[in-house]
DNA sequence: CGTATATGGCGTACGCCATATACGGTGCCGTACT
């Protein structure tokens, strides 16, 4: 049987789309795989086929959980009733039955961060691993190395699996980045499938403004020439929160806020008025966006620059995934950078606070004190949580802490000398990611090609008056959109969102939300 | 950098203003309880 019966026969398609078929051929050939696929092009597919050939488990990585519940849920409504998940938001009975249910048949999504319990992991090797994937593998380079470091443990995960083969996908990795996910992940012998991260109708507009007053000046114009839903992006979670006040008071279309801070139900809830277009815009920081899957989304805005293009294109990408026409806008000021720069500089202790952080260790490890809680230790130390655990995290690489016990010999001015080395490569790594994000917006050639330059691809010749700096204007997108418009819109229901919400909560689907 | 809160001097007992300092973003987790 070839796979385009399977295909048909087995989930419904007729036919692969670009690059799925080569993706799972190398997949079925138990070869490591790098997956750079454009948002919106299937991706689920690449691991869903192949393991349900493929002898042993599919253990998936995913980022986030609201990701992993939308993606179990999806695949369990096709049908396919050996999808799993383990995570923090079942109960101690949920996680039991999970554990005992798992089997070589298994499809089984988890945090990286649940992987970095010694006891599941015993269980998982239990049972015949055949494929290990690594969804949204760009967070291995992102985030792995700072703020999640559990991702660069995954190596180490794949070993204890008994090496299954290892499918590693995201839509934005520069040379530079697929090179990182390779290393961390140990791929040995990898494939590299690689498309263009270019999506051609999106256009792209960047607007300098003087001042703060004049950037909302301009986002008052882009309102109300540029569709709708949008979402808007903000640096700050307060920023989110005045924004959409301001929205409101321009009368521009029912808009909220979404930001990390927010709690769960409230996060749900705005999420899921967006999605079934019950608002036209959201102002959200970062937080808001992986795994949205929403087709029409027409606009973008950046109220700021972003640290990264990477970061950049994820959260432009977001919209068109319909493959109409869409825009991407990005207004900024100088001043923009200070914030951006300030989350890089919090991000890494300065050399004096390493040298104290050390010292009270090391003094911690003479009296024999076991190691606390990371909420206490970060207090002991001063040091906000995250940092204190990205630095816990390479005092065990480093044999300096195993489990409560910190061997305080090996603290020297050799370990600060190479932390303090590692943390200032970091930081120039990510102020340099930030600057090239600063020359994109501020070149007066081709954003598109910029960008893909960036990404080490050439842009293809023809594409006439493609962003601002081609001399598009923002009146020129969405000509070719007319016919779609008007059925778009539904009635809003002003007192739906309570039942809506008390659905989501309580039926059918119990879920466990705090 | 901009904004919000904290401190400090004044010169008289509470309120005012000037200046100093802190903060800003992304998520998971057998779990800290108050």
């Amino acid at each position: 049987m070839n796979l385009e019966q399977i295909l048909q026969e087995k989930f419904g398609h007729t036919e692969f789309r670009t690059g799925q078929k080569e993706i799972i051929q190398s997949v079925l050939e138990k070869r490591n795989v790098l997956a750079v696929l454009p948002t919106g092009a299937g991706k689920t597919l690449c691991y869903h086929f192949p393991s349900r050939l493929i002898d042993g488990m599919t253990i998936v990585v995913s980022p986030l959980l609201s990701l992993m519940e939308d993606q179990v849920h999806q695949l369990r409504a096709k049908g396919d009733k050996n999808v799993l998940q383990l995570n923090g938001m079942l109960t101690f009975e949920e996680r039991k039955h999970v554990l005992n249910e798992i089997n070589a048949d298994t499809m089984l999504f988890l945090s990286p961060e649940m992987l970095a319990n010694r006891k599941l992991l015993q269980r998982l090797a239990s049972i015949k691993n055949g494929l290990f994937v690594v969804d949204e593998a760009h967070c291995i380079s992102q985030w792995g190395h700072e703020f999640r470091t559990d991702y660069l443990r995954l190596k180490e995960v794949i070993k204890f699996l008994g090496n299954p083969s290892c499918l590693a996908l995201t839509a934005t990795a520069t040379n530079k980045v697929e090179k990182d996910i390779i290393g961390q992940l140990e791929m040995d012998d990898p494939v590299i499938h690689r498309y263009s991260v270019n999506r051609e109708h999106i256009k792209f507009f960047v607007h300098k403004a003087e001042t703060k007053q004049l950037k909302l000046e301009y986002l008052k114009n882009c309102l109300k020439t540029l569709e709708k839903p949008a979402i808007i992006y903000a640096p700050t979670r307060s920023d989110t929160i005045s924004l959409s006040r301001y929205i409101e008071s321009l009368n521009a279309g029912l808009t909220a806020y979404y930001h990390g801070g927010m709690s769960k139900e409230d996060r749900l809830l705005v999420q899921h008025q967006f999605l079934n277009n019950e608002l036209d815009i959201i102002c959200a920081t970062s937080a808001f966006g992986m795994g949205i899957n929403k087709p029409d989304i027409r606009t973008v805005i950046h109220m700021h620059l972003p640290p990264s293009a990477e970061q950049f294109v994820q959260e432009a990408g977001r919209a068109g995934r319909d493959e109409a026409e869409s825009a991407a806008v990005i207004i900024y000021t100088d001043e923009d950078k200070y914030i951006p720069l300030s989350f890089i500089d919090l991000e890494f202790p300065e050399e004096q606070e390493l040298k104290v952080w050390l010292r009270t260790l090391k003094q911690l490890g003479q009296n024999n004190v076991s190691l606390p809680g990371d909420g206490e230790m970060s207090k002991i130390l001063q040091a906000e949580e995250p940092q204190w655990k990205m630095l816990k995290f390479y005092l065990e690489k480093e044999n300096i802490i195993s489990g409560p016990v910190i061997n305080e010999r090996g603290i020297s001015e050799q370990l600060f000398n190479k932390l303090n080395r590692q943390f200032s490569y970091r930081k120039l790594e990510k102020e340099r990611k930030f600057e090239d994000m600063e020359s994109l917006v501020q070149g007066k050639t081709c954003i598109r090609a910029g960008i893909l330059r960036y990404f080490d691809e050439e842009k293809e010749a023809g594409i006439e008056k493609c962003c601002s700096a081609c001399g598009l204007s923002i009146n020129d997108v969405f000509s070719g959109n007319k016919n779609m418009q008007e059925n778009r819109r539904l009635p809003i229901e002003q007192n739906g969102w309570k039942e809506e919400l008390a659905q989501m909560l309580i039926g059918p689907k119990r879920r466990t939300i705090r």
